[in-house]
RNA sequence: UCCCCGGUAGCUCAAUCGGCAGAGCGGGUGGCUGUUAACCACUAGGUUGGCGGUUCGAGUCCGUCCCGGGGAGCCA
C-alpha cells in the first residue's frame, strides 16, 4: 500500500474520499476479465486448512491509471498484479474474520517520506500483523512500559505498549549485556522507550514472538514511587481525576480506538450513500430549538451586565444579540438538507442542563443526517442501516478490543450487538408501547398511560426484558415532542421516533419535520414560539418545501453501546459535566 | 435540581455495641525464578474529606459544608 496516491499534504478528510472513491467490489469466488490480484502466499502451507480463505481479489476498476499494487497481511509483504490504486482495508475486512485476514492499514506510516515519527520505526500493532514475515529481523518500537518482570538467569521482561492495539510486546532484556543491564533500574512502569531489537518466536505461553532487545534509548523515565497508574485495575472514578493518563490503560485505550474507528465509520457510511458533509455553527443566536438548555457565549465582562436594561446590554456583546453554544445542528442540517438532498453533521453539541448522570454530558458529539423527499419510513430504514454498519464495523475492525470489553467490562456485550446485527429492529408506536405496558403485569415505580411520556423503567423493560434488542418508538403524542415535528393525519401524534438500545436508553432522536407551512406556524403557536426568531426557517417552507427527515445520534452513547462501559464519562477523552472541565 | 449510598495508607477496601488504625496491591531492601495479575521474606507509609458539637473516650453518633458514586428528571 506504500505506493498509493496520497500527497504528503492530503489529511483525514481526503484519505476517507479516497478509500471510499475506489473501493473495491468483492466477490473471491468469481473468476472473470477483470483484474485480479493474486495472493499465492496465502495457499501456502499455514493456510491450507482455512477454507474461508480468499484465492484472488477482484479489483474494480475506476478511471486511475494502472498502478503497482503491494500490501501486507501478517503472513508476509506482498507485490500484487499491476492494478489501478485502490484502499482495500476497510470493505476486505467486512468479508473475513480479521484474525484470519488482516490488512496492513496505515499506508501513510509505511513509505519513508511520509513516516511522521522518529527513525524506522513500526508500530506494535504493524509488528504483530506481520510477525511471521518479521520473525529474525531487525524492528523498532517505540511506547511506554507496561510492567517489567525481573529474572536472575540473566533476563528481564519489559512489556511495551504503544497505543495501535490492546497487546504489549514482550522485549527480552538480556542482562549480560553491560550497557542494557545498565538502563534496567531507570525502566520501569509507565517509562518511554525506543527499542531496537530482532524479532524472535518466544517460548512463553502468553506470547508468539517477543523482541530481543540489542539497543533501549529510554526517553522518558517514570517515577515508580510516585507514578499513580499501577499494574493492577484501577476504579473509573480513580481513572477520571488521572485524566492525562487514563489513556495508558487497557480500557481507556480501547475505548479511544473503537472511537476513533467509529468517527471514521460514520463519514464512510454517509459518504458512500452520497450524503454532503455539513459544518453547521457551534455559536448561534436561536435559544429555543427544543432541545435543552443553553450555555451562553459573550465577550461581556461582569461589570458590564450590572445594571443594564436587558436588550441593552446586548448591543455591546460581540454580536450585538445574544448568543449560545449550539444545542443541536439540526435547523441548520435543514436548510442545506433542502438544497443538496442528503446532508449530515457531525460535530460538539452543548447542554447545559444540571444533568448528572451515567449517560449524560454538556459537552457531546451528535451525528445529525438530515434527509430530503424521506418520511418517517426512510428515517427509521437510515438509522437502522447505521446502527448496523457500526456494529458491523466494531466486530470487523476492532474485533480484539471487543473480546476485552466483553471479557472485563460487560459479559453480555458480544451476544448483545450480535443480535442487534442479525435481527431487524423492533418498530413500535407510542400507542401500542403503552398498551403493551400496561398489560405486561410488571410493578412500574411510574403508571403508563397515553399523553405521558415514557420513563426510563418503561424503556429498560422493552429493550432488555420484552425485546432484548433496539427498539424504535415512534409517533408520539404531538404535546411531548418539539415544534419541529410533522403532524400525523390524526392530529394527536408526531412522526417522532425514538430509538432505544438496551443499557443506554435513547442512542437516536428523530422525525419527519413539519413541512407544511400553515402546520408549523400551528405548532410554533401552540409551543410559544416566537415567528420573528425562526423567520428563515419559516420560509423554507414558503419557498419549494418538501418532506424531509432525520435524527440525532449521541456518539458517546454508540461507544457506551459498543463497548460496554457504564458511564459515558469513560466514552469521551475529556469529558465535561457539571462542576468539571478539567484537562 | 431531587432521592439514596459513600469519603480510612499511593490504589482497592476492612475495623463488631462508641474503647489500642488494619489487610491486599503498589513503593523500598533482600532472596528465588524464561517471567507474564510472577513468587517468598523484611520494611517504610495515616491530621480516618473540612469545620463545629455530644461523650471519660468519636473512623463510628449529631449538625453543617465540600467531594465522589448510583438512581430520577431533562435528553443524544
Amino acid at each position: 500500500m506504500q505506493d498509493c496516491v496520497i500527497n504528503d499534504s492530503r489529511r483525514f478528510q481526503d484519505l476517507l474520499f479516497l478509500r471510499w472513491q475506489n473501493r473495491i467490489p468483492l466477490n473471491p469466488q468469481k473468476n472473470d476479465s477483470k483484474t485480479h490480484l493474486l495472493l499465492p502466499q496465502l495457499r501456502g502451507q499455514n493456510n491450507k486448512d482455512r477454507k474461508d480463505f480468499p484465492t484472488s481479489v477482484e479489483a474494480g476498476t475506476r478511471d486511475s491509471p494502472p498502478h503497482q499494487q503491494s500490501f501486507c497481511t501478517h503472513h508476509g509483504l506482498m507485490r500484487g498484479a499491476s492494478a489501478p490504486p485502490f484502499f482495500l482495508p476497510i470493505h476486505l475486512r467486512l468479508f473475513y474474520h480479521p484474525q484470519v485476514f488482516v490488512l496492513d492499514r496505515s499506508p501513510l506510516h509505511q513509505s519513508g517520506r511520509n513516516r511522521p515519527s522518529m527513525g524506522k520505526t513500526l508500530r506494535i500493532a504493524q509488528v504483530f500483523r506481520q510477525e511471521r514475515a518479521l520473525l529474525g529481523k531487525a524492528v523498532s518500537v517505540q511506547g511506554w512500559v507496561r510492567t517489567r518482570r525481573d529474572s536472575k538467569v540473566g533476563v528481564s521482561f519489559v512489556e511495551l505498549n504503544d497505543g495501535s492495539c490492546l497487546r504489549n510486546l514482550q522485549v527480552v532484556v538480556a542482562t549480560d549485556q553491560p550497557d542494557l543491564a545498565l538502563l534496567l533500574p531507570r525502566i520501569s512502569n509507565g517509562c518511554s522507550l525506543l527499542v531496537e531489537g530482532t524479532l524472535t518466536a518466544s517460548p512463553g505461553r502468553e506470547q508468539s514472538v517477543e523482541l530481543l532487545a540489542t539497543r533501549i534509548h529510554v526517553y522518558g523515565e517514570a517515577n515508580p514511587a510516585t507514578y499513580p497508574l499501577q499494574k493492577k485495575r484501577h476504579s473509573f472514578e480513580y481513572l477520571r481525576q488521572i485524566g492525562h493518563l487514563r489513556p495508558r490503560t487497557n480500557t481507556l485505550g480501547a475505548v479511544a480506538r473503537v472511537r476513533n474507528r467509529l468517527s471514521f465509520a460514520i463519514h464512510q457510511f454517509f459518504q458512500e450513500r452520497e450524503f454532503l458533509y455539513i459544518q453547521t455553527p457551534i455559536i448561534t443566536a436561536s435559544d429555543c430549538e427544543g432541545a435543552g438548555e443553553v450555555f451562553r457565549v459573550t465577550t461581556l465582562k461582569p461589570e458590564d451586565m450590572a445594571g443594564g436594561d436587558g436588550e441593552n446590554i446586548y448591543r455591546k456583546d460581540f454580536f450585538g444579540k445574544p448568543t449560545y453554544l449550539t444545542v443541536s445542528g439540526q435547523l441548520q442540517a435543514e436548510i442545506y438538507a433542502l438544497a443538496l438532498g442528503n446532508v449530515y453533521t457531525f460535530g460538539p453539541t452543548f447542554r447545559s442542563e444540571n444533568s448528572n448522570t451515567s449517560r449524560h454530558l454538556a459537552e457531546f458529539w451528535m451525528v445529525e443526517p438530515e434527509m430530503a423527499f424521506c418520511d418517517l419510513d426512510g428515517d427509521l430504514q437510515t438509522a437502522e442501516a447505521l446502527i448496523k454498519a457500526m456494529v458491523q464495523v466494531v466486530f470487523s475492525d476492532c474485533a480484539e478490543d471487543l473480546a476485552f470489553f466483553n471479557r472485563f467490562i460487560e459479559p453480555s456485550l458480544a451476544g448483545e450487538l450480535q443480535k442487534t446485527l442479525s435481527e431487524p429492529m423492533e418498530v413500535l408506536p407510542y400507542e401500542e408501547a403503552v398498551r403493551i405496558l400496561q398489560n405486561s403485569g410488571e410493578a412500574f415505580q411510574f403508571p403508563v398511560s397515553w399523553g405521558s411520556d415514557l420513563q426510563a423503567e418503561h424503556e429498560r423493560y422493552l429493550t432488555e426484558k420484552l425485546f432484548k434488542r433496539a427498539v424504535a418508538l415512534i409517533h408520539f403524542p404531538r404535546a411531548i415532542k418539539p415544534f419541529y415535528m410533522r403532524v400525523n393525519d390524526d392530529e394527536q401524534t408526531v412522526a417522532a421516533m425514538d430509538i432505544l438500545v438496551p443499557r443506554i436508553g435513547e442512542i437516536i432522536g428523530g422525525s419527519q419535520r413539519e413541512e407544511r407551512l400553515d402546520h408549523l406556524l400551528d405548532q410554533m403557536r401552540l409551543k410559544g414560539i416566537g415567528e420573528e426568531d425562526y423567520r428563515w426557517y419559516i420560509e423554507l417552507r414558503q419557498y419549494g418545501s418538501v418532506p424531509h427527515s432525520g435524527f440525532g445520534l449521541g456518539l458517546e452513547r454508540l461507544v457506551q453501546y459498543l463497548t460496554g462501559v457504564g458511564n459515558i464519562r469513560e466514552a469521551i477523552p475529556f469529558p465535561r459535566t457539571p462542576g468539571h472541565a478539567d484537562f
